[in-house]
DNA sequence: ATACGCGCTTTT
DNA sequence: AAAGCGCGTATC
């Protein structure tokens, strides 16, 4: 080069396809100095904005097309594999593969420099910290008696095996900041969780069953997928443990993937992972971690440092380039699938994940989906059975019928034999747990002079009354008013609430029982971070008498001191409109039922008690008989009879708009278009959905049904395609792929 | 998604 | 006339 002359960029030489992190369908092209390999992490100009793009391939150079603004070499290019598990979520799910690959990157990559990038590879490298007490006295000393979260944190910390970072993120939100401040202070100190283990997790031994399960799956090469089928205590976790030991034992660089419904409502999965496998670096992926966080967690998955990498539905498109081992906790649980943007099951992508990988894939419940039930009896699963634990039996369920029961008979929220039990309980100094899928205090306000409803202007809902703050609440758009003085119809001063909710439970039970010491779980108490942390460690510490909450208490959590579980009203799940509800119902009650004192109190015996009014009905029974099985057999006969899945295919064309109108002659059109759907594809006229209006916006939706998987496939892409020729104005429309609920 | 321009409304 | 908002369009 010249002396003087004026230093030039090397001439844009190659084209390239990538696809960038936007919710839009189709790639883009972009100018490279170089060849990049498929798989290469970029940053790209996109509109006046910046994402992260990955290459996929080569492009025909043309005008118009804007370079790379960088490429991000710190992290290895993503594999094949891994583009192939978008490509294909994208297109069976049809969604943009843009909206994937923004659900699975880390989007803090977006907006960083190289040099931070590099930064922050090199920190997290060696800021995998575990911590422990330096001086668990003074800690304890400091903190408010009452802080009960931060006292369970305290005393994690005062415990032989160090507690790790995200360990304790998951006791306390404030973790990271409180550890930093201790630090300070001298109370704690930290050192690298991947320093060698000084003390490997001890494996207990194993029942029978779950030895043979173990072996099974040992034995096992190439994609094998397997049902692990067992009641809450028989020993999953420890069969997941010790798999993952196993896998890892066997190959240096494995990676295992450990799917969880809910991280937050199961710190204990990630507490007995971490236990066991001190030395290991795990990468924990869930949507409530922030973004550089995040980052941190999925570039140790990415590079292979983590081995093990738990996380909820979203951590099943994360790059795990040494996959060796799928394990997928409570597969049934209704939160694996997506309910918005990219509805994909993260369940049968991990099958699919294990299937393109070559190697074994463990499903685990007590109550197994239907299809996962069903895959078992065909032999496309093999069916793994731990049976209800040795130690502590299973809660006797009793049925408390609502006829018979003269409290209930006379609309109390109480029977006469809950509150005979609930008094044995406090008697004895033991703990029970009500649960009922209603928060607030009523569902419904109502004016028994002229009838007036408290409905939402907005939706097809009722205004939940909440008595806390007397207020009528929207649970469904957020809408919010006082509660009236009188009827805004009929001017009566007498209105009442309709039903019942967790408030009114709380209510009931503090007047029935005023010395006990009862605490609520639900969305409302929770609202503040780690507030349903706190009510659970209060639970734990035996500060609580009686727990009353919705679902979220028959989740993870074990109480060793409850000693009965109750379901206050559950016979909605018995005859909704949605055919999964009993499915949803049985394995809640199933759940819930596992809660019980799995360490027997003072050998009283653990009880389940159902207040129904249908104690006849078979889903009971079979509750009352721990019997899934005839449940399952039950319900698939039902399904079969109904021509419904697993007995068939579906997708969902789901649209919506501020006028009815609009909607229906949008889905007038689809149907149209739908006239050409093969034999063996169903397409069903549309139907208003479950809720016609939220939040002012009507939703209708179209079914569609096949005997055969490709057939729908098939004909959904060609449906979607002739969709977005269509020209329709502001109606907002998705396909969902394999929908759970409608 | 996010940003921007266009045309129409509301406000100054 | 200046700011304000719904709607349509483009993002290589």
């Amino acid at each position: 080069m010249e002396i003087g002359a004026v230093r030039t960029e090397p001439p844009a030489s190659c084209a390239l396809r990538v696809a960038v992190d936007a919710p839009l369908w189709g790639t883009f092209d972009y100018l490279h100095v170089a060849e990049l390999v498929p798989g290469t992490l970029v940053r790209v100009p996109f509109g006046r904005q910046r994402h992260i793009g990955v290459v996929l391939g080569d492009a025909r150079p043309r005008d118009g097309l804007r370079p790379i603004e960088a490429v991000i070499d710190a992290l290895a290019p993503l594999g094949a594999d891994w583009v192939a598990l978008l490509e294909f979520t994208a297109g069976y799910y049809q969604r943009p593969l843009g909206e994937l690959m923004a659900a699975a990157l880390p989007t803090w990559l977006r907006t960083q420099r190289a040099a931070a990038v590099d930064a922050r590879l090199q920190r997290s490298g060696a800021r995998a910290l575990a911590w422990s007490a330096a001086d668990p006295d003074a800690l304890r000393a400091a903190l408010p008696s009452r802080a009960v979260a931060l006292r369970r944190l305290a005393d994690a910390l005062a415990a032989p095996t160090p507690l790790r970072a995200e360990q304790a993120r998951s006791l306390h939100p404030r973790a990271p900041s409180l550890l930093r401040d201790w630090a300070a202070r001298g109370w704690v100190h930290a050192r690298p969780a991947c320093a060698p283990a000084a003390r490997a997790g001890a494996a207990p031994a194993l029942l029978d069953a779950q030895r043979a399960a173990l072996d099974a799956v040992q034995a096992s090469s190439g994609f094998a997928p397997f049902l692990l089928f067992g009641v809450t205590g028989s020993g999953k976790t420890e069969v997941y443990l010790q798999l993952a030991a196993q896998a890892l034992a066997r190959q240096p660089r494995a990676q295992v993937l450990v799917l969880t419904p809910e991280i937050n409502l199961t710190p204990q999965l990630l507490q007995r992972f971490a236990e066991r496998f001190p030395g290991e670096r795990l990468a924990v992926l869930h949507s409530g971690l922030a973004e550089a966080e995040r980052f941190d967690h999925w570039a140790a998955a990415h590079s292979g440092q983590a081995r093990i990498v738990l996380g909820t539905r979203l951590a099943v498109l994360a790059s795990l380039p040494q996959l060796a081992l799928v394990l997928v906790d409570e597969e049934h649980d209704a939160s694996y699938k997506q309910q918005e943007g990219a509805r994909y099951s993260a369940r049968d992508l991990a099958v699919w994940r294990a299937r393109q990988r070559g190697v074994a894939v463990v499903l685990g419940s007590a109550t197994p989906s239907l299809e996962s039930w069903r895959a078992a009896a065909r032999g496309r699963y093999r069916l793994l059975e731990l049976p209800a634990r040795a130690a502590g039996a299973l809660p006797a369920v009793r049925l408390a019928d609502a006829a018979r029961d003269t409290a209930l008979r006379s609309g109390a929220l109480l029977g006469t034999a809950l509150r005979e039990a609930l008094a044995q309980r406090l008697a004895r100094g033991e703990q029970s747990l009500l649960f009922l899928n209603r928060r607030g205090y009523a569902p419904v306000l109502r004016c028994p002079d002229c009838g007036w409803l408290s409905d939402c202007p907005h939706c097809d809902a009722h205004l939940v009354y909440h008595r806390t703050d007397r207020s009528l609440r929207c649970h469904h758009c957020g809408h919010r008013t006082a509660v009236p003085r009188a009827c805004p119809d009929c001017g009566s001063l007498d209105l009442q609430p309709l039903g019942r909710g967790t408030q009114r439970v709380e209510e009931a039970l503090a007047e029935a029982f005023p010395a006990a010491r009862i605490a609520r779980i639900d969305a409302d108490t929770a609202r503040r971070k780690g507030a349903a942390q706190d009510g659970f460690a209060r639970v734990h510490a035996g500060d609580v008498d009686i727990l009353v909450g919705t679902q979220m208490v028959t989740k993870g959590h074990d109480f060793q001191r409850v000693t009965l579980v109750a379901a206050l009203n559950p016979d909605s799940g018995l005859f909704s409109h949605d055919p999964r509800a009993p499915e949803r119902l049985f394995a809640q009650l199933m759940q819930a039922a596992g809660r019980a004192g799995r360490a027997a109190v003072g050998g009283s015996v653990p009880e389940m008690l159902v207040q129904t009014a249908y104690p006849q009905h078979p889903l009971y029974a079979a509750l009352a008989a721990h019997d899934y099985r005839r449940f399952a057999a039950d319900e698939l006969r039902e399904r079969e009879r109904a021509g419904m899945p697993p007995f068939s295919h579906q997708a969902l064309l789901r649209a919506e708009h501020a006028r009815a109108e609009q909607v229906e002659v949008f889905l007038a059109r689809a149907g149209e278009l739908a006239a050409d759907a093969p034999a063996g594809v169903v397409v069903y006229p549309p139907v208003p959905a479950a809720l016609a209006r939220v939040a002012g916006v009507h939703r209708q939706q179209m079914l569609v049904e096949a005997s055969a998987r490709g057939a729908l496939q098939a004909f959904v892409r060609r449906w979607r395609a002739a969709l977005a020729e269509l020209a329709a104005p502001r109606v907002r429309w998705a396909i969902d792929v394999d929908p759970t609920d409608y």
